[in-house]
RNA sequence: GGUCCUGUGGCCGAGUGGCUAGGCAAAGCUCUGCAAAAGCUUCUACACCAGUUCGAAUCUGGUCGGGACCUCCA
């Protein structure tokens, strides 16, 4: 079956070929790393991560390029037309590296947290000045950009006349947004429409690399498509991020690689939607961030409890990667039991077993879990839909719990179909998803000292002593560990 | 002002013109020493108005509401 993809380039959903069969170049605009990661910035990595995760699963050779921006911005409307990078240093008392290095080690810790697959290769701006200082001179030599007062600026005009600038974000340069600020650097361009390729740097800027045209640093467009282009090629498969980069960031990359390698960039351009706070889209300019340290120590005015990072990744995929998706605890404490339910369903079914060769007992009952197994790749192969991917493993269940309790007989359905049935959850679960157990427990001593409490409270009830049994387990439960008494007289524990 | 998206049951959210999305919450039942869990059942909606169609949540037009981008933004 074809796995079809939306293009934001061509707005509609296409069958996805790579350029190179077998193997994909996929580029994701990475973290600036000047501040702490927030919950909006969870979406775009956990849905490229999936993407990925999918792309591999079905056998492609996937190289995931993700940057670092460690060159900060600049500002181009700040008075100071700083490096956003260096103001925060400078708040700080830090140096900028220390800063960077501090943010990328706990944008990498929030990723582990999410069960993220890093990159194949994870460039840096600062590390990658050389790419972006030849990308300029081919585009100034193209006669794409000019010089004015050692920063170098984007002839957005020039390029329209002959290409077309606008299509990926659907805009009309005469159309754009006439703004009335006095802002630094724009009396440089020629054209209000012109983007900054490279900023000269005031002299108490910090960040500052030797250039042609004096000392300064890269405008952040720039940064991307050298970094793409030096690892992915002229043309690559797949480029992503946000929504909110499609213009200017992804317009003017599209732009800039056009001019240097006589090629748009990207085969595919996908991009994930936003989450919103009460409607509004979560980020700097509304103020209304949630950090993920927050999020899963629950120290937010707006969290009735902490959340669990799977709790968080669960409740992402439950959505299309397209839609936007409101943030309230209450949604995602629906999602922590919802995620509960079904992973204790998955560890149920693991432990299932069927004699070898068995028929199916109830051929019905059988083809309907065939069916709704076969449909999670038809899903995923559209657009990669993770919420019907959801829908059906909630459907399957009840029919696990079901089999588990003994009102469907385990007899009712094949070998074949129990097997493909528990192949099938662990790989979209685990592999695909990337879901994981967070409540797992590799402490033997505490196994061995619940296997003892379970042994204790066996013999009081078989005694008839519920004052114990009742005492064990609501002491248990009041240090976060539930007991359950199931069918079979045994019991099972696990940490709340 | 320009470009675009969107309005689904108590809440969150899928939705390809005709077929129960799913989750959470709530209620009842079964199981159970009690509880929890689990299973079964109930609650069955598509902002409003008009149109196209045998048939529209799904297409078209209009009205009203919400949002994104046009500035750093995931």
């Amino acid at each position: 079956m074809p796995l079809k993809v939306y293009n934001s380039y061509t707005r509609q959903k296409e069958i996805f070929t790579p350029i190179t069969p077998g193997h994909i170049g996929m580029y994701v605009c990475g973290p600036t790393v000047s501040g702490e990661s927030h919950l909006g910035h969870a979406r775009p990595y956990i849905t490229f991560d999936f993407i990925y995760r999918y792309l591999t699963f079905k056998g492609n050779k996937v190289r995931y390029v993700r940057n670092i921006t460690d060159a900060g911005h600049f500002e181009e409307e700040g008075r100071e037309a700083e490096d956003k990078v260096t103001k925060k240093a400078l708040l700080e008392k830090l140096e900028p590296m220390e800063l960077v290095q501090k943010y990328t080690n706990l944008f990498h810790w929030a990723m582990l947290q999410f069960n993220c697959i890093e990159p194949a290769i994870e460039p840096t701006a600062t590390g990658h000045i050389v790419e972006q200082l030849n990308m300029i001179e081919t585009i100034i030599a193209a006669g794409y950009a000019y010089e004015v007062n050692g920063s170098v600026y984007f002839d957005v005009k020039k390029y329209a006349a002959t290409h077309d600038y606008g299509k990926l974000s659907g805009r009309i340069i005469d159309d754009l947004l006439e703004t009335t600020r006095e802002l630094d650097g724009q009396e440089e361009k020629r054209d209000k429409a012109d983007f900054a390729l490279w900023k000269s740097a005031a002299p108490e800027h910090i960040m500052r690399w030797k250039s042609p045209w004096g000392e300064g640093y890269p405008g952040w467009h720039i940064e991307c498509s050298a970094m793409a282009t030096k690892y992915l090629g002229a043309e690559f498969d797949i480029h992503g991020g946000g929504m909110d980069l499609q213009f200017p960031h992804h317009e003017s990359e599209i732009a800039q690689s056009t001019i240097c390698n006589h090629h748009q960039p990207a085969k595919y351009w996908i991009h994930n939607n936003m989450i919103t706070v009460n409607g509004r889209k979560m980020g700097k300019s509304y103020n209304n961030q949630i950090r993920l340290t927050d999020m899963f120590n629950g120290t937010h005015p707006l969290l009735t409890q902490p959340f669990a990072p799977m709790t968080i990744r669960f409740f992402i995929l439950q959505s299309h990667y397209r839609s936007p998706i409101d943030f309230s605890s209450e949604a995602l404490q629906a999602s922590e039991k919802a995620l509960k339910r079904l992973w204790e369903a998955y560890e149920v079914l693991q432990k299932l077993s069927v004699p070898a060769d068995q028929a199916a007992g109830d051929a019905e009952m059988d083809e309907k879990i065939v069916k709704l197994v076969n449909e999670l790749e038809e899903f995923m192969d559209d657009d990669f839909s993770t919420a019907k991917v959801l829908a059906n493993m909630f459907d399957l269940a009840p029919i696990i719990n079901s089999i588990k309790d003994g009102h469907i007989p385990i007899s009712a359905v094949s070998t074949a179909t129990l097997q493909l049935l528990q192949n099938s959850f662990k790989i979209y679960l685990e592999d695909i998803l990337g879901l994981k157990d967070t409540t797992a427990n590799d402490n033997n001593a505490l196994d061995g000292v619940m296997q003892l409490l379970i042994d204790i409270r066996k013999e009081a009830k078989s005694k008839k002593d519920y004052a114990t049994s009742d005492k064990i387990r609501n002491q248990l439960l009041s240090l976060g560990i539930a007991l359950k008494d199931e069918k079979d007289g045994n019991m099972s524990w696990n940490i709340e």
